[in-house]
This record gives structure tokens, sequence and C-alpha cells, in this order.
DNA sequence: AGACTTAACTAAACCGGTTAAGTGGCCGAT
DNA sequence: ATCGGCCACTTAACCGGTTTAGTTAAGTCT
């Protein structure tokens, strides 16, 4: 077998130190001059030697850990293809700083809270990524009575002590809103998502706003989950109307998705009947008949940017102020078009 | 504040016994009676004392965690439905049990065996799940060297002194082909995903079975990587053929989605002129146009299974056998009918 | 030259558990 | 009665770091 652990007490004997001194060099106290400091790490290094995690974390009170937990209805779970990227955006930036993510998927209502307690308690982790902000989020005070360090992504409605990082969702939706009135489309629902969210609020506002800017009414919203069936059944409350919208300005491609397979069914043409719009950019949006119109986020920008915070605020080097990402663009595709096949009105 | 910290110490001194008996009292070792466990056991919960993760893990060295590295090309990450109710099913035997995941994305090359590394020399977990085994996996040899104890996901091809948790894919695809055939198909393409991957090969085998058993050609085979932007050209590719396929079996509801997309720009309708079948039974699968006939594989059942395997393995109550999951069932769907609207014929 | 800092270390306590080794009392066997 | 053995504990070492409280030698000030 292989050499079976060194300590920090071999590399001090074999340096002809303590271990004070050691741990004096390998955190760049003071304490040891820069010779002796180069003579320890060097032969810290030659030993092979890097510091346990766990006794550190015991002696340091830290867990060199990041947490999420990702609160979702199971069945909406898979859908999103927003976590994969957003993780693999965190691990980018965790992986060199050594720490780790410690992640929680909770599926019932009473988990979410649970798995924040869970992980502070056990001190699993220093510091949490709040994603899906909600309106008067309760969980800002749960981690400040937790004692948890936290990043928000966007900044609650709420006061909140943590830093956020932010990535506009309104100005995606104005786009594709007034990508619709260029065309010549006047009446434009939206299917926004559960309102409970900060985005989904923020989306129907961009919605709405960018309407009524155009002096056209905003009197076509339907709140659904982001899921596919709520988004189906949203669509065809909307087709069902006396004056159904010429577009809809779905709050994600999953609800755009499942809204224009249903027009299709019913017999509509997208785009010559109904203009649709989605929102993330999914991989397969671009594979639709017709092509999904969409606004393409960046998650994995985000979820990098969101641990750097955290990591720079637990490391006391953050300045405090909210970091702002670039907003994300609309992706024009084939399921947005002028209302009836008429041509673009000299607008724009 | 509320109370910093209760330590074994202080349940001790409460209790009117040594450290020694209180640790011997929590995890049910013989060294104090029945009266005296109890006795320390009720002043403990009184106290409101759990034992520092931290402190155990230190001493007896072990993380209580387990680990999940998931290696995607950053394109493919969040597409793929799987992860997530995959990752949701470990957490529910995980959070009963005391364990926590430790997840890490691995989206370059190299980046999957340094996780792994990485994981294992911080002790951050004490065993990892297997997931997308492939052949002649270099994993099982990696993992032996770094003394992880892991699971795996279906057996893989070379000898493994992991326990496997399986769950059988040639039955969805053969029952998809069978289907195919009894509505009278005889050109049967198959467009599978990366061979390098087991579930690649065994779909690939399943459908070349099939054909055969039912006297049929198999070489209408293409190979891509499960993703969309593949699953069109190798759709093109099928389609361009000087006498093309009636129907195509996917090996994921990505590919199928974006080669029935492709297929009808190219003026082919669905199912008439081309059935297609996906893999997965993704959410949107049931609302493209048409719907698309699936297999529903149940990924949260796996994570389950697959958690429970690990922690019994690591506690020595695992039998060592393998355990074996349902496997998934086809779910048809207006994207598989009989070829040039013919009827069925009467077999079946 | 003596008092006082300060730099550069060492020794030992500490984090909060687990566990090997030791101790006293009770029991049955000889 | 006495010895061995076992039960029910206690004591103390240990896991591998961090950190506080010394200690020593050199330098500074007056």
């Amino acid at each position: 077998m292989r050499a079976v652990a060194v300590t920090i007490s071999d590399v001090a004997r074999a340096a002809g130190v303590s271990k004070g001194a050691v741990s004096y060099a390998l955190n760049g106290q003071a304490g040891v001059s820069e010779d002796t400091r180069r003579r320890i790490l060097s032969t810290a290094a030659a030993l092979g030697w890097t510091p346990s995690l766990r006794a550190r974390s015991l002696s340091s009170s830290k867990a060199y850990a990041l947490g999420l937990v990702v609160a979702r209805d199971p069945k909406l779970l898979g859908t999103d293809p927003f976590f994969p990227s957003f993780i693999a955006g965190i691990e980018t930036t965790l992986a060199d700083r050594g720490y780790s993510l410690v992640l929680t998927v909770a599926t019932k209502p009473g988990a979410e809270e649970a798995s924040y307690r869970r992980l502070a308690h056990e001190g699993r982790v220093d510091g949490v990524i709040l994603s899906d902000m909600r309106t008067d989020d309760s969980r800002i005070a749960l981690l400040l009575e937790l004692g948890l360090t936290a990043v928000t992504l966007n900044r609650p409605n709420t006061p909140s002590p943590f830093p956020a990082v932010c990535m506009d969702d309104t100005e995606g939706i104005s786009h594709a809103v007034q990508h619709l009135v260029d065309l010549g489309h006047t009446r434009i629902a939206h299917v926004g998502g559960s309102q409970h969210y900060i985005h989904g609020l923020n989306r129907r506002n961009a919605w709405a706003d960018t309407l009524q800017r155009n002096g056209l009414d905003h009197d076509l919203f339907i709140e659904a989950d982001f899921g596919a069936v709520e988004g189906v059944a949203a669509t065809a409350d909307l087709l069902a109307r006396e004056n159904p919208p010429t577009a809809i300005v779905y709050a994600n491609d999953i609800m755009a998705t499942a809204g224009q397979a249903h027009a299709q069914q019913r017999g509509l043409r997208i785009p010559d009947d109904l203009s649709i719009t989605g929102y993330d950019n999914t991989e397969y949006a671009q594979y639709l008949n017709p092509a999904l119109t969409s606004i393409g986020s960046d998650p994995l920008l985000w979820g990098s940017a969101a641990a750097q915070v955290l990591l720079n605020q637990l490391g006391g080097t953050h300045d405090g102020d909210d970091v702002v990402l670039p907003a994300p663009g609309l992706i024009t595709r084939g399921s947005t078009a002028a209302p009836h096949g008429r041509s673009t009105p000299g607008s724009n």
C-alpha cells in the first residue's frame, strides 16, 4: 500500500520546526521568517503533504463547502435546464479554491426549510446560494437565524443583508414584446410563471410595461407554474376567448413548447396564426417545429459569479455591492412573424 | 444569541458520566447498561445535543457524505432530464440517514478523474455513485486505487468489485422496435448514442437483436452523441439514402425531437411518412407535434436505490448481490403509426 | 548598561468526538 | 477465601490541524 498519510507533524519533524510553525507557513501568517516559510513549504511539497480537510474543519470551524438547496416539484424537476448548467458554473469557481458543493433537492413543501436547517446544524457548509427568489422570501430570515451566509440570485424584494448577483429578466422580455409589436401584433398575451417568484413577477411586469409604452392593453395575462401542463391550460384558455391573442409571450421554453403544440393541435399555424416566444433558450428550442424564438440566459456564468461572490463574502473580501451580469438577449426564430402573414410595418 | 454549542462534555457532565460513556450510549455500543444508556440519551435530548459532524469526521475518518461526479459536455448538460430526478432520488435516501451529497460537474476531459481524486484525497466522501458507465470504464481501477467504495448504475463490462443497481435498457428498445414491426415497418433505423457508453451499446444491440428476431436487416445504424445537433445530422444522413427508413428509433428524446423537426422541415409527415420513437419520456415529449412515443425510465427510483445500496455497502450490510429494478416500458403516442397511413396488419 | 520591544519561533491547549487501556465491584468456580 | 473473569464504567490517548501563551535572542532607546 501507499504511504498511509503524512501529517503536519511529519512535515514539522522533517523541516526541524514545530507543528505551529508549519501551520503559520501554510496559511501565510506572521510568525515565521520568509526563509523558514520557504523551507517548510518545500519540505511539505517534497513529502506530498496536504492539510487534512477534516482536521482543519474541526479546529477552524469551517466546512470548506457551499450549499445549494433546489426546491422543485418533482414533475418540474427534470424539465428545467437551468440547474445543471448553473451548477457547472458554480463548480468552475469552487474547484479552483478547494471548496465543494453540497447539493440538496427538496421536493416536498417542508423539506426546503429542513434542508437549510440541517446544512447549518451539521455545519456542512459555510454559506449557501439562494436561487429562485420569491416575494417576501422567508429564507432570508431563516438563514439569519441559522447564522449562514448567502448570496442571492437577483435582489429580493425584502431587505436582505446578503450580496446579490443579478441578471436582469426584464430586458429580454421587453425585447420580445417590442419585437412582436414591431411585427404588427396588438393582442399580445403573457403566460407567466408562478408570481410567487420574483422572476415570474419581473417578467410579467416587463411584458405589461412594454405593452403600455406602446399604447397597448396588457390584460391578456395568465399565471401558470412554469410546467407544461399548466402551460397548455393557459394557452387553451387564451385561445378560447372571444378576441384571442395573435402572439403569446411565455415565461419559459417548456410552457412555450407545450403551448405551441396545443395551438397546432387546435389547427392554428405557427407563426402565421399565432406567434410564440419562450425564455431560457433551451437546447431543444431550435429543433421545434417551427423553431422557438427565445431569450438566452447564461446559467453557467451566473453560477460561477454567484460562487465567487459568496466565497469573497466568506473571506471578507467582498465590497458589499451587488454584481450585475449582462442581461440575456432575444434570439429570433421561426415561431414569431407578422400576424396572419402580413408583412412587417415600417416601425422600429 | 442562542446557546452557542452543546458538546459531548456538557452532556457527560449533566448526566454524571464520562465522555466515553456518552459516546458508547450514542453509538449503541456495549459499555453502558441499558438504564444508563437511556438516562444519557434523554439528557442529551433535553440539552438538544447532536454530535458534531466535524469532530466525528476527524476521529472516525469518515465523511458522512457520498459523491456524484457528472461528466458532461457543457452543451449536453442542460438537456438531460436524468440527473435532476436522479439526484432527487439519491437525496430521499440520504436525508434519512444523515448523509449528504457532494456533487461535482466535470465539463472538460481531464476534469473527471481530477474530481474523483480530489474527493478521495480531501476525504470529502465515503463512496461515489458511478453513472453513465462506459465500456472498459477506467473509473473502476481509479476508484480501487483511491480506495473509494462505489456503486455502479448497471453492471460494467469489465470485472468490478462494486455492487450494481440495474435498470434494463434493452427491454424498452425491444418493445419499441417490435411495436414498429407490428405496425408494418420493415426499414427501421436506429440513431444511437455514443457507443462508448454501455447504455448506448445496449440500446443498439437491443434494436439489432429485435430486428433480427423478426427476420429484418439491422444495417440502418448511425452513432450520435445524445445531442440534438448530431441527432439532426444522423437523421439527415438516413433520410438522404436511396432507400430511407420508414421509422427511426432514437436513443433519447432530445435526438428524437431534433430528428423529428428536421424530417418535418424536409416535408415529411410524421407519423405517416416517418415514425419516430425516443427514450427517457421527457416532460416535453408529450407536447411535441406529434407527441413522441418514448420509453419512460424512473431516475428517481434509480437514485434512491443506488444510494441505499451504497450506504449498505459502506455499513457492511450489503449482501453483494446486484439490485435489479423494473425495466422501463414503452409509452405509445402520435409519432408512431403504420407506414404511409396503411392500417396495422393483423399481427400481435 | 539596563529596561523594553519585537521577531521568530516552541510548547501546549484546544476543537469535539472515538477508542484502547485501565479500574473497581460483583459473581461463580475452585 | 480466593482467584479469575466479566460488566460497567473512567481515564487518557488520539484524530490532525489552529491558536494562545510562553520563551529566547537580537535590536532599540535612553
